[in-house]
DNA sequence: CGAAGCGTTGAGGTTTGTCAAATCAGGTGG
DNA sequence: CCACCTGATTTGACAAACCTCAACGCTTCG
């Protein structure tokens, strides 16, 4: 990216843009008489690039990934992407404090999520506040975004790539130091403000100096050196 | 920035660094026996660069800025900073989920702030859930973080100073178009991921082309073509 | 007046982006 | 099982944006 210097120029993009939204249920139904069993709450399943949700949608629902990942993200007129975080197993997406998305959502690969009803959460005494829960979430996301900032504005290419697999190895399973990642080189892209080139290379440079190891699968990765890695992620 | 490739370099940084802490007060005094009025509120003045709090203080009280500006900002441990935001006379800040601030604040300027318990938001009913006016806060930074994200990952320096430029125009007062900055340019590079000569080489372009006018201060602009910096900042 | 701090400008270097092509992996059909 | 096709990833050559270093001008303040 980066190419607009006359005012009106095309941006090269990390992706194709996909020509139309892929949306597989609009609203999600409301699962019928239930009686506030608080164990089993109904699931919905997405398959790879499958649309969640997209900002301004209503945000009556939130999501609890079961399996798979999810990104988050936010577009720009031009098609410019900033992907603002990633979900694994456990986490929750798509808690807004207001009632609209602030930004769109998609499965990255297969995935099952756990629909929860945002009005479950209010604080029963009155209307005026909201629940821990909510609270926690969006505290979680807030140091998240600043994390995320520090990483945008001051890393350079190497920092970033190396932060970024430094986060992913403590958020996911992964035998010994092993990871494996579910997303493709332009979500890693536009994760960090690079390129898919720059990402690349980076990765390979990583493993030419013995940082991480390739043991064959490109979305496979050795952590061989955690206190370099960790000095490169500051 | 962005130097470092052998793993151990020093980076450039936009500014001197400040070789002690300056602080003005550590922790702010409890005002004695005041009756829980909330018209008065007590107040505190710092002084150009003074440190309100930095990461890691108790974040038992919050501030509502009433003159002045500030600036809340992280700091990676060889000195690069992110400056996550401005805050401006009206603006509450250092209000946390947690217990602790995540982030610094300084003075940009003169200043003067009103202090606030975070107790005094709590919801009275239980401890479980926080007010609605603390959420609302949370979501405002939130969005805030979100955009400055975009921002930081995706737009080129242009668009990152006519992003900049307008959203000045749209929280402080200013006469007509015309803007007046109370921050330094290092301050503007670390909000804006770039370094003090970009900033001033792209205000400068920017003056060249027309879409803004420079009547003599260096911190004094006018608008004057809003439409292109609207265009600009996507 | 001299010093210090801030801002600007210039020259040149580095990182990262762009474009293009090659390689690789996975899936499909024969 | 293999050939083929498609999409993802890697690599190379080159260009552009931005950074670095350095010098200079302006303003403020002692």
């Amino acid at each position: 990216m980066h190419a607009a210097t006359p005012m009106g120029t095309a941006q090269r993009l990390n992706r194709d843009v996909i020509p139309f939204r892929r949306r597989i249920g609009d609203t999600p139904a409301p699962w019928g008489g239930m009686g506030g069993g608080l164990a089993e709450r109904p699931r919905r399943a997405f398959a790879r690039d499958d649309e969640i949700f997209v900002e301004g949608d209503s945000a009556a629902v939130f999501y609890k990934l079961v399996t798979g990942a999810v990104r988050t993200y936010r577009l720009l007129n031009d098609g410019r992407r900033q992907i603002d975080a990633f979900h694994f197993a456990g986490d929750a997406f798509g808690l807004e404090g207001g009632d609209r998305h602030q930004c769109s959502a998609a499965a990255i690969c297969d995935t099952t999520v756990e629909v929860w009803l945002r009005s479950e959460l209010r604080t029963p005494a009155g209307d005026t506040g909201c629940s821990a829960e909510l609270m926690t979430a969006m505290m979680r996301r807030l140091e998240q975004a600043q994390g995320h900032m520090v990483l945008l504005g001051c890393k350079n290419a190497r920092e970033k790539v190396a932060t970024f697999l430094l986060g992913i190895a403590a958020r996911t399973p992964g035998l010994g130091n092993q990871i494996e990642l579910p997303m493709m080189r332009c979500d890693i892209a536009d994760h960090l403000g690079l390129t898919i080139e720059t990402v690349s290379r980076t990765i390979a440079e990583l493993a030419r100096d013995g940082v991480i190891g390739r043991p064959g699968r490109a979305r496979t990765f050795a952590l061989r050196d955690l206190a370099a890695l960790r000095h490169l992620s500051c």
